[in-house]
Formats: structure tokens, C-alpha cells, sequence
RNA sequence: UGGGGUAUCGUCUAAUUGGCAGGACAGCGGAUUCUGGAUCCGCAUGUCAAGGUUCGAGUCCUUGUACCCCAACCA
């Protein structure tokens, strides 16, 4: 067959729906054998111990996609079964982050829902001889756990009569014990090849508080056990986790055939996101928060969504990025660079443009009549000039521009202001580069041009080229903001196979800058979005006020130069 | 050393199930441009290794190698 030849999902490809992988095949395969009788009952179920972050963007992408692609359902679910580290205040930014991506849940519901459930299914386990109540310590359960190449040695509760259980199992939930005093256990193998089907804990004791339950409960079930029953119990057919829970399946489908359950999810497992110079666990941001390595959950340097909404990134280009990395099973490191494509792309045709200008220097236009001005329209998108209007920017004899944008003695291939040189002020004229004006210290703190009057606009009368255009600001109407840079937040593509993941914190992973920026930003509301032209997006931040707004930079642009300049430098 | 997994351009990911190894990002070159942006065109780079089966192997077989996960009363 022709190679030109669409096949049948390329329309759906190009249409911007999620690409084929092997869960999508499962499921087709499914639905074509009648395994879950057609239907495809999904779920997202974070633990409310912090926020969510990029990671987490990729399994709901997948959940609540398939949901969709399948005409199915995606529940919420929070797996709230440890109260020590959990918290209300976590599930509400949790139900925020997943709305803001754009995906609403069929249901919701909590592990702790199901307590009663859940112990009713712990006693059933003990009437079937399947469970038992331990008086081990947690160290002597690890002992008698063996080792992955030893195996362990049974517990000396584990022949407990069903009466004695069952007696200690109500008295534990009465809260007549201590914490670690009992736990219950899965009589399975504690010689099983795979650990965790050697008699796993299902319940603990813990006199703590619960965010929803309150003192209700002092006893707790554990993840294996409450897990595979909550996705039973909401009638799941597909329970999608990452890799990291592959051995966990044997323990899953163990407590769904041992309870006889009428509804046996699938439970299917792909390769979790890791994102080149970040941490992506839960301990380990959360770390960053508590020890104050970053300014909370939300700084726009986390890997958090609420970190990358204050940063400036839209649900559409996270989604965006979620459906092109795809999924699968093998281990991952996703390029940040591919990140900040979805970013801009998704940015670029709908975002206005402006001009501020980051890192100041003064440049004094000779030949323009002193204390005069006047008034020019700028295009805000000009790939599309009808789309988002014009505004208009006030001009006069002083102005600043992007240091960066004047070379004393300009390198190679430098074609932006130097002295001699002719540029373009974007919309503006085009001006010459007479003089400069230096410090004590040979620092130049002023450029002088002169300009050409017949140049209004940009266009010079005699058509003329001039290579260089740069942006700049006003001098007498320049605002000004603060702006934000964020740089990677660590110095290496993988900072969690560091032994200390802090001690290769980048330093530089925060800037803070006092720019100039056009008047029409003075007042931008936060959460607005701007191309600053020539150097990146950016975004209102709430923490900006009315006389001093601040801006985030959520991406760069492409720096085409910064490119050449750095090949010239190697090349000597 | 036990068990469970995974290996395809630098990175992420496909390959109609044994039939020309494709796409995206990154890179490089060119065109174009009032953003060194965007856009357009083009180029280069890959099947972990060694054997075997076959007209034909990323795909099947054998033997290796590398990496990930499992010994929390975390999830």
C-alpha cells in the first residue's frame, strides 16, 4: 500500500484527537470481544497530599480522553486513605486544576466513601480464612517479609481462629488499641516470588483525624486493598496507573477473585512522565514548598499545573503536549524544549503583542525636536493584522531600549544598533547610531542617533533595507513593571537520580528585573497575556498593582541569534 | 543472586502483526519576513548485541547485555 495513503486514524490524528497507543488497543479489543460489555468506565484517583503536577496532566489527559473518545465515564476519585498526610485543602486544588484543564468528572467520590464497605469486605476476607489480624511490629514485619531473594517466614498470628480475629478486628475499630499495635493482614504466601503478596497489611491502626471522616474511624485501609475495591465498587472496566504498580496487579485482581466481586476491573499500567531538569514526586516538591526552595505549590517554577497557570501556560497546550508524547510503557525523559513548543504554539496565534523593554539603556534621538512627540499605531498581530486591531504608542526624543540591542563593537553577523549602524524602531523610524556616551566606569549609559523624519511607520521613503529591528519604549510615558524570568529549576536533566536533589537547585532558576514597558500595559489585568515582542510571552501576575504590574515570562521566544552568537564563540 | 517490566533517530513516539523503518521536537541548510519570532521548503540521524529461521526480521527463535520497579502499618 501506498505510503500517501491515509489510513483510518490519520483524519482523527490531524483533527487533534488523541493518537493510537496500546491502551486504545486493549480497548478495541475489548469492546470487540464484549469484555465489559462495550462499555469504558475510567477514573483519575490522586491522593489529596499535594498538588497535582504535569505528570499527573498525563494520566488525566488519558483518563477522562478515553472517557471521551469511547463515550464513556470518568470518575474522580480521591484515594484518601491516610490521614496523617492528607488534606482538605488539597482535594479542592486538586478539583480546580483538573476543572482548569478543561475536564469535568462524571462523578466523584472518595476512598472514603467506601470505610463501611471496605471493612465489611475485611471481615469477609477473615470468615474466608483469607486475613488475619497480626501483633507483629512494622520492624518485625519487614524481618519476617524476607528479602526479594529470600523468602519470608509466616507470622505466629497467622493460624488465629476466625472468632479470635474477628474479635480483635472489632476491638481495633472500637479504638481499643494503640497505634502499631495490630494490623490486619491478606493470608496469602510469604513465599511468593513477588513481596507484595507476601500477607500484605490491609489495615492499620491510626487514631488520627480524617479531612471528611473526622474521628469516625481509627482504623485505616491501606492502597491494595482499598484501591482494586473502589474502582469494583464504581463499576471501572479499564484502571489505568503507572508502571510502578505493575507488581501491585497480582494483589489487585487477588483481592477481586478471593471477595468475588461482581465487577473485576482491568487493571493496565504505562510508563509515568519524567520531564527533563525537574522532580516530578510528590515528596520531593513538596519538600521543595516546605523547606521555602520555591515560593509555594503555585510557583511558576514547580512542574505544578497551578505552578504552570501562574507561569502562563494554557490547558490547551498542556493537553497539547499530554496527546504528543504519547503513552507507553518504556521508561521516559520528555525534553523541556518540547514542552515549551506546545507552549508557544498554542500561544503565538492567540496572544496580542506588545513592547517592554526587560534590561533598560537610554538612547537620544538628536536630531528630534526637544519636548515635542507624537503618537504611532502598532499592530498587535501582525501575522494577522485584521484579527486583534492596532493600538497606538507614544514617541518621543528619549527612549529606551534592550541593551542587548547595541554593540559598542558589534561581532559577527550582528545586525542590530551599533555605531555607524541603521535600525529599525519597531513602528516607529528607522535611526543611526551617532554617539555614545560612557561612565567612569567605560560603561555606555547613553546611545545617540539621529532619525529619518521620512520614515514614519517603519518604511523608509526611499525603500531603503534595513536588516535590524528592535522594540523599545518611550522614555517619558515608559511604565514601570516588574518582570519575572524563570529559568529551569534544576542544573540536570535528572535531579532525581542525584543523591541530594536540592544540592543541584539552580540558582539562577528565578530573575527578577525592573523593565519598562508601553503605557497600554500599565493596567493589565492579571491572568492577561502578552508577546513582549521579540522575547517571549508573558503574563500578568496577581501579585502586580495598579502602578506597578508584574509580569511573568512563561517562554522565550526562539532566540535565532543567541543561536549564532554561541556558534561563533565555540568556533573561537 | 528472586520476581515483574522495558529496549526503534539526540528526545518522545509509530510501523497495517513477517513486506521500502514513518511522524513530532531538537539540530543543520535555504526561502521569506518591520519580531534574529512565526511561516514555507529541504537535509542528516535510529531498530541494545550476537547468532538462527525466512525470498524477506524492528516484528519469530536462541543466547547475552543494559536500564526501571518490588523487601513503608505510603500511594
Amino acid at each position: 500500500m501506498s505510503s500517501s495513503t491515509p489510513r483510518p486514524d490519520d483524519e482523527a490524528v490531524e483533527a487533534g484527537a488523541a493518537g493510537r497507543d496500546f491502551i486504545r488497543d486493549i480497548i478495541d479489543e475489548d469492546n470487540r470481544t464484549g469484555k465489559h460489555g462495550g462499555r469504558v468506565a475510567t477514573r483519575f484517583p490522586p491522593e489529596p497530599n499535594g498538588f497535582l503536577h504535569i505528570g499527573h496532566a498525563k494520566s488525566i489527559c488519558l483518563n477522562f480522553g478515553l472517557a471521551k473518545e469511547y463515550g464513556g465515564t470518568c470518575n474522580l476519585r480521591f484515594d484518601d486513605t491516610n490521614p496523617l498526610k492528607e488534606d482538605e485543602r488539597y482535594v479542592r486544588a486538586i478539583e480546580e486544576d483538573v476543572r482548569w484543564l478543561g475536564f469535568e468528572w462524571d462523578a466523584e467520590f472518595h476512598a472514603s466513601d467506601y470505610y463501611p464497605a471496605l471493612y465489611d469486605f475485611a471481615v469477609k476476607l477473615i470468615k474466608q480464612g483469607a486475613a488475619y489480624v497480626c501483633s507483629l511490629s512494622d520492624e518485625a514485619i519487614r524481618q519476617y517479609r524476607g528479602t526479594v531473594t529470600e523468602p519470608g517466614t509466616p507470622s505466629p498470628d497467622r493460624d488465629r481462629s476466625v472468632d479470635e480475629n474477628l474479635d480483635l478486628l472489632a476491638r481495633m475499630r472500637q479504638g481499643e488499641f494503640d497505634d502499631g499495635t495490630y494490623t490486619v493482614r491478606a493470608k496469602i504466601d510469604m513465599a511468593n516470588p513477588n513481596m507484595k503478596m507476601r500477607d500484605p497489611p490491609i489495615y492499620r491502626i491510626r487514631h488520627a483525624s480524617h479531612h471528611r471522616t473526622g474521628d469516625a474511624w481509627c482504623i485505616y485501609p491501606m492502597y491494595d486493598f482499598t484501591h482494586c475495591l473502589s474502582d469494583s465498587l464504581e463499576a471501572i472496566t479499564h484502571s489505568i496507573c503507572t508502571l510502578e504498580f505493575e507488581n501491585n496487579r497480582e494483589l489487585y485482581d487477588w483481592f477481586l477473585d478471593t471477595l468475588e466481586v461482581q465487577y473485576h476491573p482491568q487493571q493496565i499500567e504505562f510508563a509515568r512522565l519524567s520531564l527533563a531538569y525537574t522532580v516530578m514526586s510528590k515528596r520531593r516538591l513538596l519538600r521543595l514548598v516546605e523547606d521555602k526552595y520555591v515560593h509555594g505549590w503555585d510557583d511558576p517554577r514547580m512542574p505544578t499545573i497551578a505552578g504552570m497557570r501562574r507561569r502562563g501556560y494554557t490547558p490547551e497546550a498542556i493537553r497539547a503536549f499530554c496527546e504528543k508524547i504519547g503513552v507507553a510503557r518504556r521508561d521516559n525523559l520528555v525534553d523541556l524544549a518540547f514542552l515549551e513548543y506546545c507552549v508557544r504554539d498554542d500561544l503565538n496565534p492567540k496572544v496580542p503583542r506588545a513592547m517592554a523593554v526587560l534590561r533598560p539603556l537610554k538612547l537620544i534621538i538628536d536630531n528630534y525636536p526637544e519636548g515635542e512627540g507624537e503618537t504611532l499605531t502598532a499592530i498587535n498581530f501582525p501575522d494577522d493584522p485584521p484579527r486583534m486591531g492596532e493600538r497606538t504608542i507614544p514617541f518621543c526624543r528619549e527612549l529606551y531600549i534592550e541593551r542587548e540591542d547595541f554593540m559598542e563593537k558589534p561581532s559577527k553577523g550582528y545586525f542590530r544598533l551599533a555605531p555607524g549602524k541603521e535600525v529599525r524602531l519597531r513602528w516607529a523610524y528607522l535611526v543611526t547610531c551617532v554617539s555614545v556616551t560612557k561612565d567612569e566606569h567605560g560603561e555606555v549609559t547613553e546611545v545617540h542617533c539621529t532619525y529619518d523624519p521620512e520614515s514614519r511607520g517603519g518604511s523608509p521613503a526611499d525603500g531603503r533595507k534595513v536588516k535590524g529591528t528592535i522594540h523599545w519604549v518611550s522614555a517619558a510615558h515608559a511604565r514601570p513593571a516588574e518582570v519575572r524570568l524563570y529559568d529551569r529549576l534544576f542544573t540536570v536533566p535528572s535531579p532525581d537520580a542525584e543523591e541530594d536533589f536540592t544540592a543541584v537547585l539552580n540558582p539562577e532558576s528565578l530573575q527578577v528585573l525592573e523593565a519598562f514597558v508601553e503605557p497600554s500595559l500599565a493596567e493589565a489585568a492579571p491572568g492577561l497575556r502578552f508577546q513582549f515582542e521579540r522575547q517571549g510571552y508573558f503574563i500578568a501576575d496577581p501579585d502586580g498593582t495598579k502602578d506597578r504590574p508584574v509580569f511573568n515570562r512563561t517562554v522565550a521566544l526562539r532566540d535565532g541569534w543567541a543561536k549564532l552568537a554561541k556558534a561563533n564563540v565555540t568556533q573561537g
